[in-house]
DNA sequence: CTCTATTGATAAAACGTTTTATCATAATAA
DNA sequence: TTATTATGATAAAACGTTTTATCAATAGAG
């Protein structure tokens, strides 16, 4: 036997009551007597009243419900943060949904349509390059969005992320200072703009503090090369580039390949090659000596997000289209890189 | 300017033809001719339309969204298997809404609460000890829901998770073949029905092989110790079982902690003691010499999961009222183990 | 030429809410 | 006493769909 959900036309018959009465006593509208309210919450509350979502969504045009845009569910940096605006939705009472694009415009595309269909009322989009008219429809919609992880370079849409050029400057001047003169950097080959960005930080440390900034010593693989292919060509890039005694990983996925292809190339670190990598990952503490790198701050990074989409469900919006929050990361040192001399 | 989204109203009207016409040339059913389908069809799709589904899941009762609740987001095992949900769900035009409880009843509670009050038409559920009333209320209301990664024992719901205990059953049985003979158990000391499978494969396979089970190499790390006191007691335990040669850790946080403690003292793997974990991870993989583990097979459970659920939804039902899946694991074995001898 | 099918189109009800406008009744003011 | 206001309750419309039942017009059968 299928029990079916008790509906306020249901808590009116039981009551003797009117729709409308019931619908103002749960609202707290309206002016009804005590002893009715009473009696008509004991009643939901027996047989426990929820209200149909879809009924309130229809007559209300809220869905109570975030969208949730990420590259990959499955990564520590997305996960960190999809459990900070899950908790933060949940507590004033919104659910999210979540769609991953995997970096494929296409599939960037679909999870906006699937979201935008699902009417949920607020997104986080980690952004894609060629996502900016799907984004921008959104915001003409009047729906509220906030980028996390990246940004449109030529739109005005509020973004909160990492400050990446900073971090990475003062991750290449921190290794600078330490001693380290011929410092590479390995990125990959992707139009992301955070890569660039990180990358202009390492440009701009080196000539800043005097040093050559030379095309020789960047490597960008590219962003499908699958695991073997990428260390395969850190190995050679490291046993041709001799001269190099630190490296700066562009992501952590590329420091992790990085830091197995010293290994098997049996080059002690920091003995021989420094290394500091972008992105914190538990491997880095763990793997002796310890891999020195810039951590996100996943949890400032979400929770502003969150914070910021919620500002704008209620009624009054506080004005957000100005809002490009860069936060600065943490250089979390281990025993990669050392002081020299 | 605020745009609107486009209404089957307002088709009509451009059309002028009547609401039914285009419900009915939108979703194929009913006999319009061609020329006012097309024309209707052209400007439903010059305009961009998406159905409402708070509106359509008013009419029909289904909200086309699958509610996930696991015990962490953030985790790979659960990261793994939410992004082939969310991949398998998007394919059938649903979404995905996600709860996690991190081990808490109450949350637990909370999230199928949330979900059920979105009305989402079906659940996959990581199962905790005191959640029986709350998911069998569910199936009362007819929703499709299957568990996943455990399930509980005196009740008939649908489950898909990993055989715990012959994966550990072999495993242990892995180790006894090589030669160790004094083989320890780390594990937490949670109501987890999934842990008290592999203790009891642990066990079995000690006593197949008339091997002594005895209490004392069991170490049984409380649930809520943070990582500094796991490791404290794993490594105090480590020392004064000295007879041990073999660990086996019955889930992957136990592991990395276990590696840690081994590492710290300053003991050889697998020279001084092997080890084996549940449940595969990243750094299982990457530290020298590589730690052999059971590795479950998330795309397998996420897969069976979704799909069950997903053969609910339409008219025909098949029966899954007594669906137990018990997923095989894969060994993989890597050189924290040897044959010895 | 009338009667019955068939075709193409539509009106209207329903899903469960929220909210505006209305309406009695009782209390207060004049 | 009558006119006004405050109080408590409700009817009805609306949100955007789906779907049943109905209807007019045309085609086919006798």
């Amino acid at each position: 036997m299928i029990k079916k959900r008790i509906s306020i036309k249901d808590i009116a018959k039981l009551t003797n009551t009117s729709i409308t009465t019931v619908s103002f006593v749960l609202n707290g509208k309206g002016r009804i007597s005590k002893e009715i309210s009473e009696k008509i919450l004991e009643v939901a509350n027996a047989n426990g009243y929820e209200p149909n979502r879809m009924a309130v969504g229809l007559r209300t045009g809220s869905s109570k419900v975030i969208g949730f845009i990420v590259e990959a569910i499955g990564g520590p940096f997305f996960g960190a943060m999809a459990k900070v605006i899950e908790e933060e939705a949940e507590k004033a009472g919104y659910g999210v949904i979540y769609c991953s694009t995997n970096n494929n415009i296409q599939k960037g595309k679909d999870a906006i349509r699937m979201l935008s269909r699902q009417q949920v009322d607020g997104y986080i989009i980690t952004p894609l390059k060629g996502l900016e008219k799907e984004v921008q429809d959104l915001v003409a919609r009047d729906k509220p969005v906030v980028l996390i992880d990246g940004y449109f370079p030529d739109l005005d849409i509020p973004h909160v992320l990492v400050d990446n050029y900073n971090s990475s400057y003062e991750a290449v001047e921190f290794l600078i200072k330490s001693g380290y003169r011929n410092i590479g950097l390995v990125t990959a080959d992707a139009e992301l703009i955070q890569l660039q960005d990180r990358t202009r930080g390492y440009s701009d440390a080196l000539k800043a503090n005097g040093l050559k900034n030379e095309e020789k010593v960047i490597l960008k693989i590219p962003f499908d090369a699958d695991r073997d292919k990428a260390v395969k060509a850190t190995k050679a890039f490291i046993k041709k580039q001799k001269q190099i005694d630190a490296l700066f990983f562009s992501t952590n996925y590329l420091g992790i390949m990085g830091l197995q292809s010293i290994t098997e190339l049996n080059l002690n670190i920091p003995g021989n090659l420094a290394m500091v990598s972008f992105d914190d990952n538990e491997i880095f503490d763990f793997y002796p000596p310890g891999i020195t790198t810039v951590k996100q701050p996943a949890y400032e990074i979400a929770k502003s997000a969150i914070d910021i989409v919620l500002s704008q469900m209620g009624d009054k919006k506080p004005n957000i289209s100005k809002i490009k929050l860069l936060i600065p990361a943490e250089i979390i040192k281990r025993g990669s890189t050392i002081t020299l001399n």
